[in-house]
DNA sequence: TTGTACGCGTTATCAA
DNA sequence: TTGATAACGCGTACAA
């Protein structure tokens, strides 16, 4: 049947617990023994037991991804980065999806943490500041490593990106191109990230020497529909602007799509830009403009911070990147 | 620190037994001993360990998603359908991503089900037809369900949608608008669906008295990429098709791209169809009619013959949806 | 450097 | 209808 630590044993001739010391990297190991071990494990096709483990072990070789975000390509990208810094520490990831909403929320985590074992949690916006998740997690001593984290931020160790800056370079783009009427959508506002690329968007109007015309500051909800009503709503301005600059991909996609239904020249009569992490940017017409924010480089962070981390509260910033496309153009 | 099964048996004054009775819902529990331990259990938060169960019993509440595509959508829908249904069972899903190139395949599948116990897997084309994926698991005596299978029908549970029938009835609509000449961009050979949907299509224009133009037919890889450079290959022919129909909404937002850098007017000029299982449809420019493949209940059919199914082959047919949007319209 | 004895938290078996 | 006890496969603590 199951291949166990046991049969290895016998069959290198060691105790299991000899085995268990080479299977766990523990120094006190003879060269010769090690190697004749290994050769058994590889050639039995050996693999622990994970339940095995975490029941006699301080460690459950398992973490979870705490993932609630509108975009399928947001949650894609955070398991693959993820995954892809668990592989080389024989460590396997959970995905928990849920319902920023639900009230069941603080039980659905209790619940996992206790029934898995996990060594530890990632967390994304908007949970990453959900107060009442960090302390239940802090009570109980288990890590966790939280994505663009917001307020707090030095309490537990997190990657995030400078979003506020990569919004004013955005800005200082739409600016240099010479648009003076720029359109801004913020994202929804239980995400940190909201505010902080609004903060960046007003931040380099002002450089310019610009005022903030609150007529042109919107908030949608970070997905196409609110994209498509946001950018429709700033469109019909009795003095529309001459670019709309949205929070997020998703958005700026519902931009174009209202813009093409009021038949505007793009990008001749409108320049939409945006954030980015997938690949949507590419997919509509024009190809977007965007801030990329590398996701899949910040879940490997993340996951990093966790498995090999040692500093309790690191943080770790991801650069981001200025992608021009067709998207924009010059003012009229 | 944790809660244990032992504490909830004494603070119900009953044996760990009938504690464990209760959980599993097990016959020869006396109404008021259950309502008691049930009652102890919600009060103090109780939650078995994953690891404890699998270790001791013949289930480990666990089943794992095997899943290889390129589109992060399907990955989401897969993943979110088989959450549902699990969440009935307290079933929890690993997702397991994986290279469909990757020699290490077999070994990464093997390992899984060795470390984690899984109580079945739910295999995703192309490696619901990976002939030694499948022995592998046969000759493990691991449950399995297939999604989408192309061979060996018979050979365990599946579930599926009538790719053939769906692609005729897509093809007879762009006939039905007047379009004759009707381009198609084919999936990776290496998915089962590709040749049926490609059946379809030929099948629909027999039915009409047209000829299947093979110059007409091209393959592509179910991405973004190849639908535009395949979409651009078409309507560089001498005598370009009116109608194109993609495999995958994908593709078929890459042979809008290709239009739009041609300066097509879209779908004034060149009507464009795909399958979809996705929002895309709804981002791009014009919005795409397709074959709505409804993911995620296949997803929920799939984990429902996993954890519920005793049928030992049952197949599960999934209805799809023709969705017209506004990239179809009469030929010119 | 290696091995022995014990326990992790649950289910299975069998007896009461 | 209930309970006692032995597994399950591994890591930990300690001894050799």
């Amino acid at each position: 049947m199951r291949v166990t630590i046991k049969d290895v044993a016998r069959e290198a001739d060691v105790s299991i617990k000899t085995v268990s010391r080479v299977l766990n990297n523990e120094r006190y190991v003879g060269e010769e023994t090690r190697r004749r071990v290994a050769d058994v494990v590889a050639r039995l096709n050996f693999r622990p037991s994970v339940a095995a483990r975490s029941l006699a072990g301080r460690r459950s070789f398992q973490i979870a991804l705490i993932c609630d975000n509108p975009s399928p390509y947001y949650v894609y990208e955070m398991q693959s980065g993820i995954r892809d810094r668990c592989e080389a520490d024989g460590v396997r990831m959970i995905a928990q999806p849920y319902d920023r909403d639900s009230p069941k929320l603080l039980d659905e985590i209790e619940s996992l943490v206790e029934a898995t074992h996990v060594d530890g949690l990632i967390l994304t916006p908007p949970v990453s500041d959900h107060r009442q998740v960090l302390d239940l997690l802090q009570r109980r001593g288990v890590r966790y490593v939280r994505v663009s984290p917001g307020s707090d931020v030095d309490a537990a160790p997190s990657v995030f990106i400078d979003n506020e800056a990569a919004a004013a370079a955005m800005t200082r783009h739409l600016l240099a191109l010479g648009h003076t009427r720029i359109g801004f959508i913020a994202g929804h506002p239980s995400y940190a990230t909201s505010a902080q690329r609004l903060e960046g968007y007003g931040a380099a109007l002002r450089e310019a020497g610009l005022a903030l015309d609150p007529a042109l500051v919107v908030t949608g909800n970070y997905d196409f529909a609110s994209g498509a009503a946001q950018g429709e709503a700033l469109l019909a301005l009795p003095d529309p602007p001459t670019a709309i600059f949205a929070s997020s991909d998703d958005m700026a996609a519902g931009v174009l799509a209202a813009a093409h239904r009021r038949g505007l020249d793009l990008p001749g009569e409108l320049s939409v830009a945006g954030f980015d992490d997938t690949a949507l940017a590419g997919y509509v017409w024009p190809p977007l403009t965007t801030i990329r924010q590398p996701t899949r480089d910040m879940a490997f962070a993340a996951a990093d911070l966790l498995l090999g981390g040692e500093g309790e509260t690191e943080r770790r910033e991801i650069g981001y990147e200025l992608v021009v496309r067709a998207s924009t153009t010059g003012a009229r």
